[in-house]
DNA sequence: CTTGACCTTGACCCTGGGGGCAGGGTTTAG
DNA sequence: CTAAACCCTGCCCCCAGGGTCAAGGTCAAG
């Protein structure tokens, strides 16, 4: 299958297929006329990355993922790799809504100043 | 003052303040010499914006912030329109904060999910 | 006068995950 | 034969600057 195929297959942009590609997460073969082919598990492989991507992880954090599907796993996130990496980005995660939350309340904060000093003048 | 000497007194790098220039943020004077120079009133601008990049608004958000000020304004956010932008700022916080919760349950999920299928095999 | 230290200038490439466009080659259907 | 649909590479854009470069200005000491 072409690129094309691929994209509409696996639910992405041409655009991002062949990012991926520049960031080593596929390598399609080459027909004679510089068409990329991808096989029925680069569907899948694409589809994970897209599904990892949503998850908020790096292109380069996907890849313990993609290296547990080639090595004949069913599911992306059964080697501890994955495991791993799930749980790093947990803390990525809880980390982030701890400073979201801090800053919530700075912006509050701030609010209800300038609207009490708004009142007092 | 030149622009080490701003960027000294307001805590930022040369770079952040050439930064806020090309963003229309700074109009300082130049010397015959090609040198900027800037006021004492350039200071309370930079640490602004510092302030309110800090709190994650973009640069282009600090705009009305600004203009508080040069109108002659003790602080920069007694101005109607910084009230507003409080208030969007807090609102996409909260939005984010909503996302990352979901996100968060979601990776839960799939971690108890492949914990479960390894003990399961 | 010259050297050295320190300051400034503009200009270039880099970040992540692609979007958009240009300009061209290829293949397939009618 | 031609048009549509597909593919290729390569360049610029986002955001808030960071890093580095090559050049030139300024000021003091020697």
């Amino acid at each position: 299958m072409h690129i094309g195929d691929l994209a509409a297959a696996a639910g992405v942009t041409i655009k991002a297929v062949r990012y991926y590609e520049s960031q080593g997460l596929l390598k399609p073969r080459r027909e004679p006329n510089g068409y990329r082919t991808y096989s029925a598990e680069d569907v899948v492989v694409v589809r994970e990355v897209k599904a990892l991507l949503s998850l908020g992880l790096t292109a380069e954090q996907t890849y313990p993922f993609i290296e547990c599907l080639r090595a004949g796993n069913d599911r992306a996130d059964v080697c501890p790799a994955s495991l791993t990496a799930y749980r790093t980005r947990i803390a990525e995660v809880d980390r982030w809504i701890a400073e979201l939350t801090e800053l919530r309340a700075k912006l509050a904060d701030l609010l209800t100043d300038a609207e009490n000093w708004r009142t007092k003048v």
